[in-house]
DNA sequence: CGAAGCGTTAATGTATACAATCAGGCCCAC
DNA sequence: GTGGGCCTGATTGTATACATTAACGCTTCG
């Protein structure tokens, strides 16, 4: 990353996604010089393709605000996860490759194993989290559509967003891993129909512990 | 467009879709000042722009050049395009208004009336495109998502770039219209997988026109 | 004669100075 | 007292100068 523009992207979109800049707030230019130590130009490059990627809000001559999600657009947002991953689901049930679903088993037995452990529950949720990425874009790799993938990567990028400072109860978590597990039996018998319904319960799932985490 | 930035991103993107800059040609910040009439720093802003919607592709150090499409490449965005335009056409026929569903009849009206002129045929295909365009938006406007209202919006440009310098004959625009017509049918009864089905079916057949335009 | 290394140059990347614009507060008039 | 208009400060938009990078052609050596 020896680019400064690209930098300043990087320390901005991780703030945005890690909470330290909670949706709603004001992006000034001037501060995230400071913040990120190059200067206004590369931070406006930044702030720019922040925006085209939904993830703030620019109004001319009054600057970036970290975009706020409303219930409504959860639910669209969700919807059209559910539809491309559904789809994404499908292509990869045709088409996906003995080392990705060897990657995608792999992950599944790991997520056994940390469900398994006794680590603390937010380390737990945590691995799992970095566990289900990996789940998710195998299939879409598998999928085999670059547009698809990079579609989809910011949706879940945008839906992480509304995650923040919440916490997935372990129940949930168990569930998604059920859902991942017979996902993996859909992919190996190559049943696309299968697959695709899969996806999109558990896209629906998701969507559902974001409104009313269980206990 | 008091904006230089978004001055100088229509202009190329403009310039892009009616081919004045053809795939592949290599944009240079310094030639874009002059044809735009701003100096770099707009420009810089509209290319970045053009990157993120997928108009023009930069690379470190090396500029922009538009983008060129593989026919894999077509493929892929017309599935997707099927997809999304299918999955807006069910969304519209669950809940498009009187006023969305008259200015569907109307646009369909005035193809109707163009096609019956005697106008050169150029001229006919154009005002049809334009009218098809009409169409297809009412129809991601009645869907109510915003979010898949643009990414429809892109996906259609993208396609259009790889049209240019290309003409529909009149008899595909002829099958168009009657996919228009029965689909005015399936969104007026409400019927949402009727009209899902058509709308996938006509992108489908738009795709095979873009590879081999009937005489 | 060919290939590798270096220097030049033309382009992009970054910083900064200047211009335009908007928000907020103050003052004045009604 | 309240509303409107103007002024001021802060912030974004634009232009330009400087730094950095990589591509290309030249030279030179094997």
């Amino acid at each position: 990353m020896a680019n400064a523009a690209d930098a300043a992207y990087a320390v901005i979109r991780g703030s945005i996604l890690d909470g330290t800049f909670a949706p709603g707030t004001r992006l000034k230019e001037a501060d995230l010089v400071e913040f990120c130590g190059v200067s206004r130009t590369p931070v406006r490059e930044a702030l720019r393709r922040l925006a085209a990627e939904d993830f703030v809000r620019i109004q001319r001559n009054q600057g970036a605000q970290v975009k706020t999600w409303s219930d409504d657009d959860l639910d669209d947002l969700f919807d059209l996860r559910a539809l491309l991953e559904g789809h994404a689901a499908a292509a990869a049930a045709r088409q996906i490759s003995p080392q990705q679903l060897q990657r995608i088993g792999g992950a599944i037995a790991e997520m056994d194993a940390v469900l398994a452990s006794s680590a603390p529950q937010a380390e737990q949720v945590a691995q799992f989290l970095r566990l289900n990425r990996v789940v998710h874009e195998t299939v879409w790799e598998a999928a085999g559509s670059g547009r698809l993938q990079s579609m989809l990567g910011r949706l879940v990028e945008q839906a992480l967003i509304a995650h923040t400072a919440r916490h997935y109860s372990l129940a949930r978590v168990a569930q998604s891993h059920h859902h991942h597990q017979e996902l993996l039996d859909a992919l190996t018998a190559g049943d696309a129909v299968w697959a695709e319904a899969l996806m999109r319960g558990h896209i629906r799932a998701a969507r559902l512990t974001l409104k009313a985490p269980l206990p």
